[in-house]
Parts: C-alpha cells; sequence; structure tokens
DNA sequence: TGGGTTCTTATGGGATATCATGGGAAATCA
DNA sequence: TGATTTCCCATGATATCCCATAAGAACCCA
C-alpha cells in the first residue's frame, strides 16, 4: 500500500461528524491502531492524524530526553498535551472536538490531506492557501539538494 | 522487460474509465504495485504514474528531511497530496479521478506515454505539443549546445 | 505462403457493492 | 432528567464487478 496519499473533502454533519475517507481507513486498519490518533501541529493549522506509525514518530521524539527531566516533562506536556484518541463510528465517521476545531478554525466542511505516514485535518480555504505555499516551497528545496534535476526533470 | 516504453491513446469511456495499455499492465504486474501510483507532475501538465519504482524516486525525495518537522511537511503536502493510488479493475482500467482531469484537461482521451521507469498520462493535443517542443530540446542536447538552452521551462 | 482459427485487447453496459450523508432510537453522562 | 453521544438503519450517488462483443494480432497447419 501507498499509505495516506491524495485529498479529499468532506462535510460535517448536524452532529459534527465527519467521514473520513475511505481509503484512509484502509489504512488505519492495516496499521491497526484502535481509533485515530490525533495531536494539533505546531507550526500551522492543522491537526495531524494517523495510526501507530504516527504515534511512534512522537514518542520518538521525546525519547530524545531523558524520563523525569524538565525537558522531557515540558515536551511531554506539549505534545500529549495537545493529542486526542477520538473513536471512529461503525460507519467510518469522527466526531471534530473543539479543540480541533479551535485550532484548524473548521465549520462545516473538512479536507484530509495525505502524507504518507499520517494525513492532516484542515479547514478547506486553509488548506488551499497551504498548499500553493507548500508547492512554492517544495519546488524551491527540490531544485536545491536533489543531485541531477535542477536543469529540466529527467525523463 | 524494457520498462514502460511506446505510447497509446485510449479513449474514455460513459464512466470515466480508460484501459491501461496492455504493455504497461504487463511492466506493473511484474512490479507487483497493489494498483497503480499516481503523482501530478510539478513542470507540466501531466500526471506520472508507475508503481512501486516510481513511489520509491518519490519517498527519496523526502527523506533528506525530518518526520514533523515544517520542511518535511511542506513537502509531504506537495508531493503526496497531490498524489492518488488508483484501483485497476479486471479489465485493465482505471477512472480519471477530477484531480487528473484539472491537472491533464482531459476530457475524452488519454494519451499515455513510457518513459521507462514510469509513464506519464496526459491529454493527447497537449502530449503532442509537448512533444514537439521535447524533440527540439533533445536535439540541441545532443548535437553538444550547452545545457542552459534548456532554459525556458516548458509549457 | 495463405487463410482460417484462436487469443488478446479495448470498449460497452447491466448488476452489484461501497461510500458519504442523514436521521431515529438507544445509551451515556452530568 | 435533559442533553449529548453512540449505535443502527435508510438512501442516493458513485464505483466496482462481471460478462458481452468487435477488431485486430498472433498462431497454426497444410
Amino acid at each position: 500500500m501507498a499509505g495516506f496519499v491524495s485529498h479529499f473533502t468532506n462535510r460535517l454533519d448536524a452532529k459534527g461528524r465527519v467521514s473520513i475517507p475511505a481509503p484512509f481507513r484502509a489504512v488505519l486498519a492495516r496499521d491497526g491502531f484502535e481509533g485515530l490518533y490525533c495531536i494539533s501541529s505546531s507550526h500551522c493549522q492543522a491537526v495531524d492524524a494517523g495510526g501507530n506509525e504516527l504515534l511512534a514518530e512522537i514518542e520518538k521524539r521525546s525519547e530524545a530526553f531523558a524520563k523525569l527531566s524538565p525537558d522531557h516533562d515540558a515536551l511531554a506536556v506539549a505534545l500529549f498535551g495537545a493529542s486526542e484518541n477520538p473513536k471512529v463510528d461503525g460507519d467510518g465517521r469522527m466526531t471534530i472536538s473543539d479543540m480541533i476545531r479551535e485550532h484548524t478554525g473548521i465549520t462545516d466542511q473538512v479536507t484530509f490531506v495525505g502524507m504518507k505516514y499520517k494525513f492532516q485535518i484542515w479547514e478547506p480555504e486553509k488548506f488551499r492557501e497551504y498548499r500553493a505555499e507548500a508547492q512554492k516551497r517544495a519546488l524551491a528545496m527540490l531544485s536545491g539538494q536533489s543531485p541531477a534535476s535542477s536543469g529540466g526533470e529527467p525523463v
């Protein structure tokens, strides 16, 4: 499988529920995580979501510091305090919590963006802006470092 | 096998399906990838498609950055947010998504262009234009012109 | 070499399954 | 007990599966 890829926009219903895109559910099922792991992104108005693979990545971060140390505590609060573990109902829907609403500005629609090992949850319009920016940035990053691709993509 | 070579133009049916050329299907079968991996090209109105070999190429690009960092996120959105993982039905057909339609301008016909480790999906007329340009460029490169002459980004 | 035969391939279309979404009813919480 | 959450079912739209067919390519055998 190719992990979380592509992006989808779904509607919130009157009860605050939204369908997680079916292809993403398939990836989560394979990952084996119970429900969904969510954590507010520290550098943009989106929420990171995923399963064990994302969680492992987060944990790796705090492992760099000795447990019980002030640094570790601070990081743990920042990371896990900003986390949630929403349930997924039998029809593959999650409810958007107040925390997610506040952090993302989501009102009636949700955009899910695949990022391979995780996906992000965005307010659609904010995502469009971020995406345009990300594309510019990606182009700059890739032409800066990749060995052979600056002068026109090799066939 | 020689990878994806030659090019083919097939018709879209009323349901938005199109047959992937049989020689390409043979290459994909050997590659072993589930379905098809597609990603919008950042520098022309085409979609890159392939299997594990293409995916590995894409993944290599983001490996240079630490996961969860702003750089990695931006790259992942640009790359994997613009990717898809379409199924291939029992008759070797894929459906052309809205994302591909918008990016390529495809309406009723699709041109598949072999590029060895991947192939591209084009609107036929746009491909003809691009091809004429590419041939000129190739000629210049082969006859030893300075690579700087590739200056004008095509399309 | 020629001509018939079989396979493969692209394409069409009907039947079926899946998905996103809505809403009622039961369960849970405060 | 009132409000919210969870579970379950309904529905329309879309996607998928499966089979049919026609044209062309490959094959075969005299």
